[in-house]
DNA sequence: AATATTTCTAAACCAGTTCTTAAAATAAAT
DNA sequence: ATTTATTTTAAGAACTGGTTTAGAAATATT
C-alpha cells in the first residue's frame, strides 16, 4: 500500500456469482483486488504481486482455502489473511485460525460487516507496518551524484541540495527501474495513487525537474518512450 | 504482558452463569483476568490497570459495551477489543467497529473460537509491545550533555534542569533511532498512540522544546525532512 | 479539600516549501 | 498539414513547519 493508495485485495472465491458480488463491494469500498477462481491459480499470483490483504474461501476445487492460507503465511508472516466458509464445522474454523487466520466469517454474510473487518485487518496492519518501519537507508551513487532517498537529498561534488518527498520518490521509482521503460500509468499510479489528466501534466513538471538533477551526471538520462513513458537510461556515447 | 507472563484480560458481562463461564474459560486458556459486572464498574477499573486486551458485553445496563468500549479507545488506542453480543444488528455491530473494536462474536459463540479470537488480537498485539519495550539504557551521554530518561533531567555543564515526561518519551525515541528518519506517523503513534491533527501540530511544538534541549550540545541536531518526518542527526561540519 | 504548579493541548499566525494548474512553445507521428 | 504528445516556465493554491500563547488538565503541595 504505497503511500494513499487504494489497498490491494486477493479475492479467492469459486462461487462465481458470490466473488463477482464481492469483487464489486470491494471497487466500491475503494479497493482494487485480483480475482482468482482456484487455490492454484491463486498461489501463483500471490508469488508474484504485493497484496494489502487476503480473502480467502475455504471450500474450493484444486486446492482449498486453508492449504492455500497456510502457504501465504509461510511466505509472509504478516499479510492478513480472512477466510470465508460455508459449512463451518468448528474444527474447520479452528485450523484456520491455527495456520495464522486473522478473521474468519461464515456465509451468508453482510457485506457491510465483511467491510468493516477489513478495515480492521488493513487498519492493524499498517500500525503494525508503521511502527516497526524506519525506513531503510536508500543511497545511489550514479556517476559523482550521490542520491539519497531516506533523508531526501542529492549530493554533487560537496554541493548538497534537498529534493522534496515526491521527488524522491519519483528518483527512486526510476532509479529501480534503471534501463526499463515505465509507463505513465505505472508512474502515475506508483507516485500519485491515480492516473488523470492533470496529473499526468504534473508528472511531467517533475520529469523535468529530475531531468535537471540527472543532467548533473553526463552518463546517464531521462529519455521519453513516445506515446507510452520513460526511462532512466545510460546515454549513448556515439 | 510482560514478556512470558499471561495476558491480563478485563471481562465485562452481566450475565453471571456466562461470566463465570468465560473466566473459567480463560484461566483454563493460561490468561488472568478481571472481572466486572457492568460498564461504569468497568471503567473505574480500567483508569487504573492494565490489560492487553478487553473481553466486553454489548448489552449491559449503567453503561453499555459500546461506549465503554469508546472510553477505553479514547484512552488506549492499541488495546485489543473484542464485543460479545446477544441480539446482533447489524449497525450495532457496524458501530462496534466504528468506534474501534477488533472483534466480534454473536452468542451463543463456540468457546474454543472465542480462545483462537483471543489469541490471534494478542498475537498482533504483542508485536508492538516488543517494539515498544525494547530496554535501553536510560542515560545519554552527547557532548556535554548527560540526558536521564528515566529519571527525567537533563544535566549541563552542572546545571541540572528537569524535563517532561512526554518530553523524555520524544528525546529517548530519538536517541533510539539516532541518524534515521522517523516518519511523523511512527513519531506520533510512539508518543502519542494517535495520530490526527491536533496531535501532529502539537508534536510541533514538542520539536521546538527539544532543539532548545539538544542546541545545549553543539554537535547534534534535529533536523527535518519536508513532509515525511524527523532525525537525529550529528551536525554536518563542512 | 483547596491551592499552586507543572505539563499538555489547541489555536493562531507567519514563513517557507511543495504541488497543481495553466498556458505557451516545441517535437513527433500520422 | 494537422493532430497528438511532450517540454518548459510560471503563478498561485495548498500544504508543512516553527513559534508563541492561553487555557485545560493533570499533578503536587499545603
Amino acid at each position: 500500500m504505497t503511500k494513499d493508495t487504494a489497498a490491494h485485495i486477493l479475492l479467492v472465491e469459486d462461487e462465481k456469482p458470490l466473488a463477482a458480488l464481492l469483487k464489486e463491494s470491494l471497487k466500491l469500498e475503494g479497493f482494487t483486488s485480483r480475482y482468482c477462481k482456484d487455490g492454484e491459480e491463486a498461489w501463483d499470483i500471490f508469488k508474484s504481486e504485493k497484496f494489502d490483504l487476503c480473502l480467502l474461501d475455504v471450500n474450493m476445487p484444486k486446492m482449498n482455502g486453508i492449504e492455500l492460507g497456510k502457504l501465504i503465511r509461510d511466505k509472509d508472516a504478516f499479510v492478513p489473511i480472512l477466510f470465508l466458509t460455508a459449512n463451518s464445522s468448528e474444527q474447520e474454523v479452528l485450523d484456520g485460525f491455527e495456520i495464522g487466520a486473522d478473521d474468519y466469517m461464515t456465509k451468508p454474510f453482510s457485506l457491510k460487516e465483511l467491510n468493516a473487518r477489513i478495515r480492521v485487518l488493513l487498519k492493524r496492519s499498517q500500525t503494525q507496518r508503521n511502527f516497526i518501519a524506519t525506513a531503510t537507508p536508500e543511497v545511489f551513487q550514479i556517476d559523482n551524484l550521490t542520491i539519497d532517498i531516506s533523508n531526501q537529498f542529492i549530493k554533487h561534488a560537496d554541493d548538497i541540495k534537498k529534493i522534496s518527498k515526491t521527488e524522491a520518490e519519483l528518483l527512486k521509482l526510476f532509479i529501480q527501474h534503471k534501463n526499463q521503460v515505465l509507463t505513465r500509468n505505472t508512474i502515475l499510479l506508483h507516485v500519485w495513487g491515480r492516473d488523470d489528466f492533470y496529473t499526468a501534466r504534473n508528472l511531467d513538471v517533475y520529469i523535468n525537474k529530475l531531468r535537471k538533477i540527472i543532467k548533473l551526471t553526463d552518463q546517464t538520462e531521462i529519455i521519453n518512450i513516445h506515446g507510452t513513458g520513460f526511462k532512466l537510461a545510460d546515454k549513448l556515447t556515439s
